[in-house]
DNA sequence: ACCTGAACACCGTTCAAGT
DNA sequence: ACCTGAACACCGTTCAAGT
């Protein structure tokens, strides 16, 4: 959380890596991607880029940093006593909303250093699939799966409500590709075409959830 | 596939779209996202940087076609007469590989114009989604879970094939990581630990078909 | 229609110099 | 220890000029 402060004092705090990072992602929530620049930082902070990069060696570790702040909150809001498929909804949804609020956190949980972050999600979830009872040898694999759901539909997602379409509102976002899909070639798209009617009236947290479900009742049905 | 014809003959070929794609495609895979260059681009295809802009307006436009160009042939050796469960795990493998194949697919797949690659491997497994006897009103649910976790499994699986240790080979990497899960905390990282041993021996490509199962059981068993 | 290459604005990174 | 800002190499994009 950086704190405004902009008008009277300027600069009361010292430049920490704490607050460079949270200025990224706010830089990243606002511009995208590539609003992300050492400069727009420096400007933003009322310093000069060469001191950033003293906190802050590249540019990859900023974006890592961001990434790893912007997801972490998402594990914050875990409930010990709630019910194992309760807290792993919870942790899922977590995960969908904070890549929503931040897109670009998709694109970067797919690259390299992924790796304490993802862990913990793994990890959140895996106690839960335990705890539901599942076959030791399935825990593994089943916990795998959900973590690539989660990943994959929280991207698609993102990347949906943001796009370039996404000017107006959402009903009318999802009919227009709705529409889109009843246009296609009815040989080349049979199916497409068959379901373009859910699709318009689909709620997204719901039908995200519905296949965290398809996946738990597929681990519990195959013991 | 761009023809080498290096040595003799320079240029025989008029300078087209379809070659520049490809040689971007080369150059995605050997240097890697930052590797791909307008100049790059224009040194191995022996010609100005501009003139390469006149068949694609800009970069972002070379990216849609280079994913669209090394996405689509994962979906030609759909085999018609194969049983609807075999002919999903032939879909999801040929994406899973793809991206295996060009790593940074990944992180393509993950943002606004995906429409006509996805629309078609969308396409592809709700039929066999239908062909598999699945209620009506879970088709479109299901299909859009299946899609999702071959999209989060392909992007996850590629980085970790082509992770910064990945230099050694696969069973070393491996372990390598396993070791590291088994020293994690035992509090913190109870679940981890214990499927640190089945990480080092799992075998990738059963792993993401058992994962495709469990959506796929769901599915039946749900109805 | 297709290609060339100079020019521009911008970027990440380095680094000698300051306090 | 922390910050400054010049300098460098590189990039995407534009565009007047050629064939």
């Amino acid at each position: 959380m950086a704190k405004p402060m902009r008008s009277a004092e300027r600069r009361v705090d010292a430049l920490t890596r704490e607050r460079i990072v949270d200025v990224a992602i706010e830089l990243l929530d606002s511009e995208g991607e590539n609003g992300l620049t050492f400069r727009a930082l420096a400007t933003r902070l009322e310093t000069g880029h060469g001191a950033i990069q003293w906190h802050v060696a590249n540019k990859s570790e900023l974006l890592k940093a961001a990434t790893a702040t912007a997801t972490a909150r998402a594990m914050d809001e875990a409930d010990p006593d709630a019910p194992p498929r309760e807290a792993i909804h919870a942790v899922a949804l977590g995960v969908f909303d904070a890549i929503d609020a931040h897109p670009w956190i998709g694109g970067q949980l797919a690259r390299p250093p992924w790796q304490s972050t993802m862990l913990q999600i793994f990890e959140h979830i895996g106690r839960q699939v335990q705890a539901l009872g599942a076959p030791v040898i399935a825990q593994f694999t089943s916990t795998s799966a959900l973590l690539h759901y989660i990943i994959g539909a929280g991207g698609q997602n993102a990347t949906n409500s943001r796009s370039p379409a996404a000017l107006g509102d959402r009903r009318h976002v999802l009919d227009t590709i709705a529409r889109h899909w009843e246009g296609l070639d009815s040989k080349e798209y049979a199916f497409t075409r068959t379901v373009a009617g859910q699709l318009r009236v689909h709620d997204d947290r719901a039908e995200f959830l519905a296949g965290i479900d398809l996946i738990l009742t597929g681990m519990m049905a195959s013991r």
